[in-house]
DNA sequence: TTCATAGTTAAGTATAGAATGAAGTATTCC
DNA sequence: GGAATACTTCATTCTATACTTAACTATGAA
């Protein structure tokens, strides 16, 4: 069991794969050579990286044409790396470091695979105001006004419960150290507003774009100034 | 950013202080020579490995005369370790692997600081089987008549809400891969087990044993024949 | 068909940093 | 006091494995 445990410390640990974990953070799939850019490193070298976190199973992937797509195999291997990126210390804020010093991935990301971050934080902020969650325990409920709210939203929250992965649950994000909202739902708020334009995916980064739509409505549902 | 989290994983990462932090999971705190001896290294090499982590605030030290006394700095570490111990396979169970040829630390086993392994997840069930706690979107909550029960067992619910860190949450244990009651209730009944002899630690271990007096008193509050 | 791009495989090298050996400081116990 | 134990420091050695160079296959485009 020690030595298991051991040999997937040591897959993780390796400079190199540790920056390709660290950009698949982000939740989507990259090819081999957009990881070997982003771990500023060779062709040969990364696949012979994604080759051991392929066979240790913490990679998996999706051959279209003459590329290779490359993701996490499993919620577990994204959660090892959240929990990784949470030891980071917090930056201090001081006055003189004005958050537009800060790179845009701290104040808009995506956090594997719902929205992290500053505006993550804010939408839950915004979520609790309306009392359209409620906290209790540390952990989050959608109270009744809250299921006709998501629901008029476009979010079925029915569907929702019915699948297996956790359906609400607080996510301490490692840039905000805040709670904002995981699980389905975070997924289905991230899906919807990437769907219908409200923010937009930038390459090769976890960072995300608010667009001018995103702003308006951003404001109109949660009285979020972006 | 990157840079930070590939330094914690590259900590993490090497084959000698991987196992100082499997060691550490236990939730106790261990003297260098303990953790050389487990790890099967040298004294001043498990002295060197233990300052880059301590360098690092991954580990803390308490000093007891010419012992020192090692543990995780927080909980945000024992998390990276525990996701960690969730990414090992779980051993196929057929009906030849018997239980019995299974090493004792997977079937009552401390995680970090609650109470783990098969126990940990019978345990569980009962309450939920008397109805002490209910499930509930993947979180536990604790009934009316749960909270009579924990105050007749000696458990005070209403001090243990007023700490801060999480009342009652669910733990997806790494042996046995069932949900399981961490937080701060989690540890109270872990102490109180410890305090009343029912239970013991072993040393060097994270397993635990359970005493004659165990046995009668988990077949009478929680049906569980050990 | 030819060229370009995406990715892999294999053999050889280089080096970071883990382990070792020797010598030191504290602390406890007799 | 002296011996034993707990732990550390530093200089040196050693080695695992990441990376390189080179040659390869596969897909797609011109």
């Amino acid at each position: 069991m020690e030595d298991q445990f051991i040999k997937a410390a040591a897959l993780i640990g390796d400079p190199t794969r540790a920056s390709i974990m660290w950009t698949l953070l982000d939740g989507r799939a990259f090819t081999a050579t957009e990881l070997a850019i982003s771990a500023n490193t060779s062709p040969q070298n990364i696949s012979m990286h994604l080759g051991k976190l392929l066979e240790a199973n913490l990679l998996c992937v999706e051959k279209q044409g003459r590329h290779k797509y490359y993701r996490f195999s499993n919620k577990e291997v994204a959660y090892v790396v959240e929990s990784m990126a949470n030891l980071i210390p917090k930056p201090e804020i001081s006055s003189k470091n004005k958050p537009e010093n800060y790179p845009p991935v701290k104040y808009c990301r995506t956090c594997y695979d719902h929205l992290a971050g500053k505006i993550g934080v804010a939408l839950t902020d915004s979520l609790l105001e309306q009392k359209i969650i409620i906290e209790k325990n540390n952990t989050f409920e959608i109270s009744s006004e809250g299921k006709k709210w998501f629901s008029d939203f476009g979010i079925n929250i029915e569907e929702a419960q019915k699948q297996k992965r956790i359906f609400l649950k607080p996510c301490l994000d490692w840039s905000e150290r805040r709670n904002h909202i995981a699980g389905s739902i975070g997924t289905l708020l991230l899906n919807k507003m990437l769907n219908e334009d409200w923010i937009r995916r930038t390459a090769n980064s976890r960072a995300i774009v608010i667009t001018g739509k995103g702003e308006k409505e951003f404001l109109k549902y949660f009285k979020i100034v972006v």
